[in-house]
DNA sequence: GTCTATACCATGATAGAC
DNA sequence: GTCTATCATGGTATAGAC
């Protein structure tokens, strides 16, 4: 049974508060550990390096990402069950929104995550979700569509992040769906 | 009288070669210095620090980003010629795809290169940019859209890189003009 | 099981000799 | 224009206190 806020858990919170703000390269384990009140091996003494303290910050948000796809793929064999393209893009949008902290963190930092095959994986889920999309075998065209569509959408949430999502989200989906090459409704 | 390759010259193409490959932060100057046979000591002769290295190879990349936008933009003071959007959209992503490299390397690469300010730079540059799409005083919406396009192509450029250029650029500009508003041709 | 003290090595950077 | 020598910092590793 773990104590309600523990030293892993705070050194978690604060190591992605940094890291988020200035950038994973940018901020030293002495830093965190002195905003901490602790001592640099302190940190080591739960997390084995650098690298496995970013592991535990970004795997959440994987995870969150893959379940997300995993939930609306077909079951191996089935036939596949077509999807609303408007309300997946929508659901694509809110979890790029609510994720985006973490998600502009490891856009921008691909190469110092690359021991973590971060790219790899960000790359197959989103083959996935494509493939949600556009069926299994689309043209190289409507990939492209799509790709304007999702990448289109991961910039706003950046970008955009200031102003309510409810002012952001209508517009987002319809630039989307357009690209996409669905009607305007 | 500049030596015909000098080491200048020869520093900067293996630095953007590795930057490019492997990410800034992941290149030490040792790294440079070694697969030049010099040392690293030589290396600071030439340039000032890491950044003034990082400074050099971009600095090009933003100047003729800025100069893509002042051309078309209007003399202070006159009336606002409108473009033709598709053009406009494929000029941006013939100059996104001659530099996807570097312009790869700027994105993932901002919290490294924030003392040079060039997230600042970045986004007043494609504020200009979406005042040619848009005119003056765009809705929020039609900034979104924008913001679609722009972000979907530049994902396009880096995505399917490994293509020929005219496989990509036709889809990629229709979705992007589909973003906007514009109608199917 | 949790942390401190301490040491080690690579790196960015500088000074000064040739 | 390039090198040797040197320094401070930062990530990593271990020994041992409690």
């Amino acid at each position: 049974m773990a104590k309600p806020t523990d030293t892993r858990t705070r050194i978690l919170a604060v190591a992605r508060e940094l890291f988020v703000r200035q950038g994973v390269r940018e901020t030293s384990l002495r830093e965190i550990a002195d905003s901490l009140g602790i001592t640099k091996p302190a940190l080591y003494y739960h997390f084995a390096s650098r690298e496995d303290l970013v592991r535990n910050i970004v795997e959440p948000l994987m995870e969150g990402m893959e379940r997300f796809v995993a939930q609306r793929e077909p079951p191996d064999g089935a036939e596949s069950e077509p999807h609303d393209p408007r309300e997946l893009l929508g659901d694509f949008f809110d979890l790029a929104w609510e994720q985006r902290e973490v998600l502009l963190m490891v856009v921008r930092e691909l190469p110092a995550l690359a021991p973590l095959e971060l790219a790899e994986r960000m790359f197959t889920w989103r083959r996935r979700l494509i493939r949600l999309l556009l069926g299994p075998d689309p043209t190289v065209a409507a990939r492209i569509g799509a790709s304007v569509a999702l990448g289109g959408m991961s910039d706003c949430v950046v970008e955009y992040a200031d102003l309510p999502l409810e002012d952001v989200k209508g517009p987002a989906v319809e630039a989307a769906a357009a690209a996409l090459g669905l009607p305007r409704p």
